[in-house]
DNA sequence: AGCCGGAGATAAACCGGTTTAGCTAGGGTC
DNA sequence: GACCCTAGCTAAACCGGTTTATCTCCGGCT
């Protein structure tokens, strides 16, 4: 089998092929007969460009690039990447380029060989970090890019974000409302950016609040939470940084007799399946919309348009049976 | 920013482009003393290849498709496919190009643009339809393949999977061991060829079994749940095809107030943490491994391999709180 | 001495597009 | 009628590799 080349059109219309390129692109330089004919002979010889080729010639690549930096078993249970691969793939005519790799060497080589090779159109980066050398070599590159979830403004990048701060703030206040004074939160990696964020809010709205760092595991969570309750003076809430990590401390309150929410109340951040099933109070938000809104922006971003930073939609409360009135002293 | 290209090589090395290309790929027709020289040149001048000129003439494109027929806002509660992407990333050293489209139709023109266009070396095919098209298209069009997760041999193409067969028979005979007489299942889409299957196995190893179909979603498990426990003659237990439908339907026979397992056992097909949570016994099987198998036989098929049938290991039953002795009659 | 063969290299074609330079014909201007 | 533009098209270069045809040189064999 052997599809149609521009070579093919271009005799079966018995012009040249550079007619025939800007018939097909649209491009002035050719009258609108020839170009009608062009058009008409491409499509019953079912011509489709080749990517490649004109990749070659400094076009478009038609793909765009993500790399996530993680020991590839981890990645299955995190719910929240493929929502957002998800929703990226519902505003994209192009495919996706996936890459997991172990490092953020790696992860830097591979944007940098990306670009080389026109691999790519663009690339969104996630995880972001405190002060992310990504963000510079875009520039650098001159690749477009989109940052995904790193609040704020970063460089000359485009950045689609959630008010993580706000967001913190707010399940703060509720607890507070609720009656709770000791408050804990099981934190995610210190280098990310958004955890910063969250610390940040949280130290800043609670009194003497404890932070117990985590990873995003079960392992982690439940760790975090046997540590939690076992002080002195335990927290009478404590507020996870994903959903894993949370059903995981509600299994450690249950396991040591703590009853959920009477004498301990549970926040999860990021709401799945799982926080649904185990009726746990969760910070939702539409991750996938989320993805989709990324993608508009690195679409737009490569289409010329100068980037911007798109605020999400601040995530939104939502209660089930794991929160409740702080117990009495 | 500009990379290197086998023309500044050839330059700096004083020699020809095609020497240049000869040495760089280890193959005769340069002697050792040019090849080590041009080695040398590269390296300083940190030379890397651009896949997209490669892939233009007839070489390795670097990069494997999957490409997934389903409504994008599904996908995210699938663990499973993210699971398995994430085991065939660990075996894989090129970079996977990911598509989400909604018909079998877009699938097929994908699958032939990619070959096209170079832009694949190899795919991967899942959800196998009973009589697939696309396992004709590979062989026609010669793009190496791996079918992931059909059962039995199709056509010239490799595959993986497991035994879907023995694994349904397995779990009948656990529940007839309990004394479960009217046993129900909660099949998957018929159009699969595991569902037919799984079918097979069940309608011979069970009298007078009951199906009743679904669709992967929560809703669909908890309306055939609802609709096999109003029956006149209720099951003792049910087989659902996944995980999503499993905890639904215990859910449904909760909010029914039919007791799990005293009165109902329940048996989910793929091991999930909603299944680890739920405390629902189910049928576990290793997808991160599944889909590190599959890459291992793509790349073999990709580097020259006849095609061949690799059997999984038999998913194992995971017995939870789910599932107990048949009521008495 | 004459012939053959092979190693080592190069130039050029090719992959499938895009882009640029150049050519031709027709129309308008003075 | 000479001159200039421009529309419409072609030929050719180019992108960065691979591959093939060709050319030269050198050694071995008869």
């Amino acid at each position: 089998m052997k599809r149609p080349t521009i070579k093919d059109i271009a005799a079966a219309a018995g012009v040249s092929k550079g007619a025939v390129s800007l018939a097909l692109n649209g491009r002035s330089g050719v009258s609108e007969l020839t170009r009608s004919r062009v058009l008409e002979v491409a499509s019953t010889l079912g011509y489709r460009p080749s990517v490649t080729a004109r990749a070659l010639s400094s076009a478009s690549a038609d793909a765009v690039g993500l790399v996530l930096v993680r020991p590839p078993r981890a990645l299955g249970d995190e719910a929240f990447f493929f929502q957002l691969i998800a929703g990226m793939q519902s505003e994209m005519s192009c495919a996706l380029l996936l890459q997991v790799v172990d490092s953020r060497e790696a992860e830097i080589a591979l944007y940098q060989r990306w670009w080389a090779e026109h691999r790519v159109d663009g690339v969104f980066l996630v995880d972001l970090l405190v002060s992310d050398p990504r963000v510079e070599l875009m520039s650098a590159l001159g690749l477009p890019a989109v940052v995904v979830g790193g609040a704020g403004h970063h460089g000359e990048l485009a950045s689609v974000w959630a008010d993580d701060y706000a967001a913190m703030t707010s399940v703060v206040e509720y607890l507070k409302s609720l009656g709770h004074q000791r408050i804990a939160r099981v934190a995610g990696l210190a280098s990310l950016l958004h955890t910063v964020r969250r610390d940040a809010a949280f130290a800043s709205s609670v009194v003497d609040g404890v932070v117990v760092a985590g990873d995003y595991t079960a392992e982690s969570g439940a760790r975090a939470t046997r540590e939690l309750l076992g002080r002195a003076a335990p927290p009478t809430a404590i507020v996870y940084d994903n959903d894993v990590m949370a059903v995981a401390g509600a299994e450690v309150a249950a396991s040591l007799g703590v009853a959920v929410p009477s004498e301990l109340s549970i926040v999860a951040w990021d709401d799945s399946v799982l926080c649904q099933h185990g009726r746990l109070t969760a910070l939702a938000r539409d991750t996938f919309a989320f993805g989709a809104r990324a993608a508009r922006a690195l679409v737009a971003v490569i289409d010329g348009a100068s980037p911007t930073d798109v605020e999400d939609v601040l995530p939104e409360l939502v209660v089930r049976g794991s929160t409740g009135a702080a117990p009495a002293v």
